[in-house]
DNA sequence: AGGAATTTGTGCGTATGTATC
DNA sequence: AGATACATACGCACAAATTCC
């Protein structure tokens, strides 16, 4: 860390073209540090009086960056223990999940039916990538408590892996993603609609064919904004029911 | 406030029964100030230095305090100009508004059919008073760029005015319940199912009774937690969806 | 247009409280 | 109980943005 107190012209700001605080240049090296795996996930970082030292910024400036990374939820700091590089949420596995049964609540839980490997311009737009992209194709079918309640189809990136069986996928897609593909998703998108029991989710959901159907179209993107995910899916509204809550 | 660096028994900390620190205290009583009245919106507020100085704090304990209320929205602060206290926004009328049309996008716009005075134990449950409680109930056409897509009833309390008529009534709810009625919604949960058309929802949507349609449940809540609006709006499939993006 | 005054933002350093180990 | 580590609090100097003349 350059030690003008207020740079002008240090490595980072003549690259990005701006004049940033330190303490955002000291976040952003934090950062850097942290994904080229200075420090790996869980450990413990330097003490604050330490770290200032090697930095070469004062206490106060480090802690101010710390804390702008704790906002953001790459660091965890505990009172009297230490400043901790925090996990991916591992408890999030179903966090971005929305459906409800109809009285409320439900343990989400998912079964995998089929995966294959395929090619589908409509899903290579979505993706933004050419059309003779490969993707894994991913069936599944939802419960909440055990009760079946809708039937799901996502696409991921083929290259993400040369083989892929409904065996060796988990429970939750996204941590699998995380544990073994090695991004994970950020944000999400959904539009909700309304569609018709096809045969094939009519077989799933149970229900006669042509009955209507809520249907959730997402689009997921990781951290770095780019899409890793494209999901259809068909829900029983006999049975559960979206919930959005916002701010 | 308070001189003791490290407060044991303020009149906060014995009332709350906890010791909260100091740039705590000075923000809840901020607060106070300003829903007092004392400061209105868009006013700024003393500079710092004269603040501190008045508070009896360091002026980086009151910097804490203040960047705390900008953190919660309450305030606003503008180098070289001043701190202000933030007036609710204004171009938010329709910033929780989630439907759009199929092809994406459109310009929401509605239009109030009816509205009255009534009494309903199962409205009066969701906003947790008695059953004898008056409540407005209003009934509203919604478009996007002038095509129809949902008809709507909402209910707020009757308390809130003593006469209220169509006419009067802004084509934003959320900005007629800032600028009339004092309180503003900061934020809802809505559950999405399926229903069917009814002959009054047939009627304005001009669909065939039967048909399947979007429900959507909505309960607002204003900043202080108190639920404030109950809504139900049925949307026309074939037009519009619901959108829902989340981090 | 431009410079001075004002006001918040950044940065430094230190002392002490409080939670954890 | 003692050592360690983060949290709070104080105060000062200067930078940057805004306002005002």
């Amino acid at each position: 860390m350059t030690d003008d107190q207020h740079p002008k012209s240090d490595d980072f700001a003549a690259r990005s073209g701006k004049n940033r605080p330190k303490y955002v240049q000291v976040s952003d090296l934090l950062i850097r540090e942290i994904k080229a795996g200075h420090w790996r996930e869980g450990e413990r970082l330097p003490v604050e009086a330490e770290l200032a030292v090697e930095l070469k910024v004062a206490v106060g400036t480090l802690r101010k960056a710390l804390t702008l990374l704790e906002s953001e939820g790459l660091l965890e700091r505990r009172q009297g223990s230490g400043t901790y590089v925090k996990k991916p949420p591992k408890e999030a596995a179903y966090q971005l999940f929305r459906l409800e049964l109809l009285q409320g609540g439900g343990t989400p839980h998912a079964k995998t039916l089929a995966v294959r490997k395929e090619k589908n311009s409509e899903v290579a737009r979505v993706f933004g990538v050419s059309s003779s992209t490969l993707f894994w194709r991913i069936e599944r079918k939802r419960f909440l408590n055990e009760t079946p309640i809708a039937a799901e189809e996502m696409w991921i990136r083929g290259s993400h892996a040369k083989q892929l069986t409904a065996e060796e996928l988990d429970e939750s897609l996204y941590r699998h993603y995380r544990e073994h593909f090695g991004f994970w998703i950020s944000h999400v998108e959904d539009r909700i609609r309304l569609d018709f029991c096809t045969p094939w989710s009519a077989d799933i959901l149970n229900k006669e064919s042509g009955a209507p159907l809520g249907w959730i179209e997402r689009i997921s993107w990781s951290s770095q904004d780019s899409v890793e995910e494209y999901s259809r899916t068909w829900f029983d509204p006999d049975v559960c029911h979206y919930v959005s809550r916002m701010a």
